[in-house]
DNA sequence: TCGTGTCGTTCGATTTGACGAACGCCCGGT
DNA sequence: ACCGGGCGTTCGTCAAATCGAACGACACGA
């Protein structure tokens, strides 16, 4: 989900303080962008309707990731202490999720503390499409992966894979894990 | 930074695959896009430059966000072994940081695992603005945090703070933690 | 077999984004 | 004061993105 609103007011506030971040002027911008100086001042003013190519060649001339130019902006300093926090997902016993940090609009990914006790494998539904995890292994051992592929991860270890795939966990020893779920 | 790549023939395929993903016709979508069914066509062809309200509309049409639409397709399974994978920032020898998934053009966020040895504080440069850490304590103890903030953490615990401003790493006993920079 | 519906493509007409030139403005050097 | 140079804005022109309508292809039912 995005907001509906028109990202054009966005665009314009975020081009103008991405160029004054970098600290050059408009029409040195316009110039490393190869854009014309009208151009980047309508746009820079609310006005206009940029083209994608045009938004992009402003994205690598400024250095920002292009996403940086069409969403708003995020934090500041936040501790969440082991066991305190939101805990989610905590379906039977044997699996407990707390989310530390969820995706803003544009930073899609959410950080996870994952527990798990041995027991029997937890099946986790697919997710969204284009959706990837990501898993190092805090303490214990824990067999995870896409259904078929699952691989056997220790402290330390590290393991990426589809989400939007069944997959499984299983801990074989009462473990945990820093999840980094990332979705489209 | 971003592939300097024309996202043209990324945006076509994009566009098709998600579509399909949907299930819905060419014609459906257009209708739900408020689009022309002709603008679509040609976009999907690869040809067009696209406009940004173009192609928000269609994001919103398909319920996905934007950036998906811009950017190339995702991952698969990776594992990296503890101790494996390339390792970074290793300027002394108090302090190493192994880089497990670099962020993609819009997926802006790093993952490291972070191994700390007691030492004098490690004092970090300040990041490009708008960067954030995230660090999920794994063993150890650390002092971490802004200048003037830092924060004492054991296992399981969580901070985030901006990373665009001078900040501190002080190992208290042989610590690892996991790291998520959050840039730009 | 014919009609009706939807599909995706192609074609001209029109809207509109991008360009280049000129403008007024302010600053620094001569 | 005068002048060059950079700034950001505004204007008319041109190219291109978007539209609407028509097309052939296919599937289904009368």
């Amino acid at each position: 989900m995005q907001q509906p609103a028109p990202p054009l007011a966005t665009i314009a506030a975020a081009l103008r303080r991405e160029r004054e971040r970098v600290g050059i002027s408009l029409a040195e911008l316009a110039r490393r962008a190869g854009l014309a100086k009208s151009t980047l001042s309508q746009l820079e003013a609310g006005a206009g309707n940029p083209s994608i190519e045009t938004l992009w060649s402003l994205g690598v001339a400024l250095g920002v990731p292009f996403s940086r130019l069409v969403e708003p902006p995020p934090t500041q300093v936040r501790v969440i202490r082991a066991g305190q926090g939101p805990r989610l997902l905590a379906d039977k016993s044997a699996y407990a999720a707390t989310l530390l940090a969820a995706g803003s609009a544009h930073a899609r990914r959410d950080l996870y503390v994952l527990e798990l006790e041995p027991s029997q494998p937890r099946e986790a539904e697919a997710h969204i499409p284009g959706s990837v995890e990501h898993l190092v292994v805090a303490a214990g051992r824990i067999m995870v992966g896409p259904a078929g592929e699952q691989v056997e991860l220790g402290p330390g270890d590290y393991i990426a894979f589809p989400g939007d795939v069944p997959h499984y966990y299983e801990a074989l020893e009462p473990s945990w894990a820093v999840l980094v779920m990332e979705h489209v």
